[in-house]
DNA sequence: GTTAGCACTCACCGGCATCGAGTGCTAACA
DNA sequence: TGTTAGCACTCGATGCCGGTGAGTGCTAAC
């Protein structure tokens, strides 16, 4: 059914056009790609390639393109994996391990260098703090009238919130609730908080109920947030420069759906949050302005927990595996950097 | 010189301009903007204003489009300033009064309701750490490997900073030590940090020697890391639908432009850091790719000291009227909720 | 000083012919 | 039966051409 010169032809065309965002024709896969038979033979075979539905012909007298579908096997079947060279995995390394402190310079930073790397958009995004679990919290003072409330999760992600009130406790009174709140952490992100905690609470810290109020309602609020979670772009200019966005409406869609945050967590979401790699090919995501593109991206993690997600977006065409490579690179680098947690 | 009636002219082409994005010609002028001269007329008087260089004519047959000179003369002599109408005034002070507590969500929010309303591009950054003082430390444990170092500045800006140590100390000496540290703040951010400083905190903390090293690198690092603030950027798809930003190049070297977070601060840097709104004009910015396009912006502050930066980008065409008000607006909304400020 | 009239310029648009890449089909060949 | 050569056909891309209309500058009259 699907011989193998079939695959041949159908990888030339898809390397060509990987290459040349191009259609491609007969012709010149016999030429460039020495296959050893002749271009009408080739004509047949793509007559057959079009049948499945693998490449298809954007206008009438025009070469073929791979489908979505095609991209697909290619991923599937054809793709051979391919290790970075190791000038580009050392640079990968330099800027993670340059940002360990920093879980979000680090982000920001290897969205960055993977886009300049792979010449698509980059993105990156903290993960959600509801479901994972809350290790630690910290009230802190800042002045009269306010509060610094700092939430650790066990993904070592980090959120701040500033408390409003009338009259903020002291730093010493500030101390002693943080420690109690940690201790009942269970409770107070639990279900139904119990009133009798709100009491103890306050007898052991000393500070007004209903400051203690706010401070458990804004914990909770914390791990409610489902989309407060940062989300790096970079390199939106690369897609500009390719050429099947130089139809500006197609561009102008891109650009717009790439300025919403929704769409971006959308996206990352598609395909679940499971470990490896994931391809998620032209119109298989869910947002309907990226026909067009594709995404892949992977989930990082820390203590066996999902820890965060980084992706690769470029046209459907894109050089899946180099972009897979350097995505298997850098979460690499980054569960080393989160996995050595020796408590 | 400039009489009554070039004026008149002036501010008719730019008031179309602003609309249409079409050159206009004089009698154009002469029809929609009743000033009661004939259309010749108004062609010797705009022959005057082109030698004046405040308009431009594209190319031989068009009509004038306003120069940089000409919108400069036209904000700092011609512009009557607007009041926001009241719904759009309470749409601003909503966004802002539902994310009092999180400056983060502050900043991002009003960067995506003030692209929304003008449909320009919204811009908004956080201060530089440097030049400003720090009120707080706290070390916050994490795990038994790493330490949450978070340093709160006199404009209640935030940051965090994960610090890895072999053997983190445990909480109690953590608080110990943050409030050493606190109390010695003035000599850690200082210019050299006198070697007493560090024994004296060992011993009043029981920390090992080696950490709070550590830790007071770190402030150190933070009061340094210049670029080290967050800019939320929103309404970027609004700049590829503007009429001028059909050529392709131009829209890519925006977003471009756009993309890069150095490019950013560079333009909200431009123009320094006084107080009031200010408008820059075309190619008065620094930026090269931005010759289209023009800036407001404004820092609002808190307690007197700069915290920050809104600025809302736009053709230099923009409706510089309806952007200064809503910048107006939003920069007084944020003021009263930082200003509150009675430590 | 203002206005009417006129010749001139030039971007824009639709129509038209040309070109070339690529296909599908048929017939011949191994 | 599979492969190949040849050929007519399709259709997007390109470039040329003339018409159209908006707009100007200039001159002469009011």
């Amino acid at each position: 059914m699907l011989g193998d010169r079939k695959l041949r032809i159908l990888e030339a065309i898809i390397n060509d056009y990987i290459l040349t965002a191009e259609p491609i024709g007969s012709r010149t896969i016999a030429k460039k790609y020495n296959i050893g038979i002749s271009s009408a033979t080739i004509r047949n075979e793509m007559s057959d390639l079009e049948e499945m539905g693998l490449i298809i012909q954007p206008h009438a007298s025009a070469g073929r393109i791979p489908s979505d579908k095609g991209y697909r096997l290619y991923v599937d079947a054809l793709m051979e994996s391919r290790d970075l060279p190791k000038e580009q995995a050392d640079i990968i390394y330099e800027v993670i391990f340059g940002n360990i402190n920093r879980i979000d310079y680090l982000m920001r930073e290897t969205a960055r260098a993977v886009s300049a790397m792979t010449n698509y958009v980059a993105i990156a995004a903290e993960p959600t703090i509801s479901g994972t679990n809350i290790r630690h919290t910290q009230l802190v003072p800042i002045d009269s009238s306010s509060v610094l409330l700092v939430v650790i999760t066990d993904a070592k992600a980090v959120r701040n919130l500033v408390l409003a009130a009338r009259d903020a406790p002291c730093a010493e009174v500030l101390a002693k609730l943080s420690e109690g709140v940690n201790e009942r952490l269970a409770e107070i992100t639990g279900a139904g908080l119990p009133p009798g905690v709100i009491a103890e609470l306050a007898a052991k810290s000393g500070a007004d109920e209903a400051f203690i109020i706010t401070v458990a309602e804004s914990v909770r609020s914390v791990v409610a947030a489902e989309d407060d979670r940062r989300v790096y772009l970079s390199g939106v200019k690369n897609i500009l420069a390719l050429p099947e966005f130089s139809d500006l409406d197609r561009a102008r869609a891109i650009v717009s759906a790439l300025d919403e945050r929704s769409t971006l967590i959308t996206l990352l979401e598609s395909g679940g949050g499971e470990v490896g790699t994931r391809i998620i090919i032209g119109s298989e995501n869910g947002v309907d302005h990226m026909r067009g593109l594709s995404l892949i991206k992977a989930n990082y993690r820390r203590g066996g927990k999902p820890a965060g997600v980084i992706g690769i977006i470029g046209p459907t065409r894109m050089d899946y595996p180099m972009a897979v490579a350097i995505l298997r690179t850098i979460v690499q680098g980054i569960n080393e950097i989160l996995g050595d947690d020796r408590g």
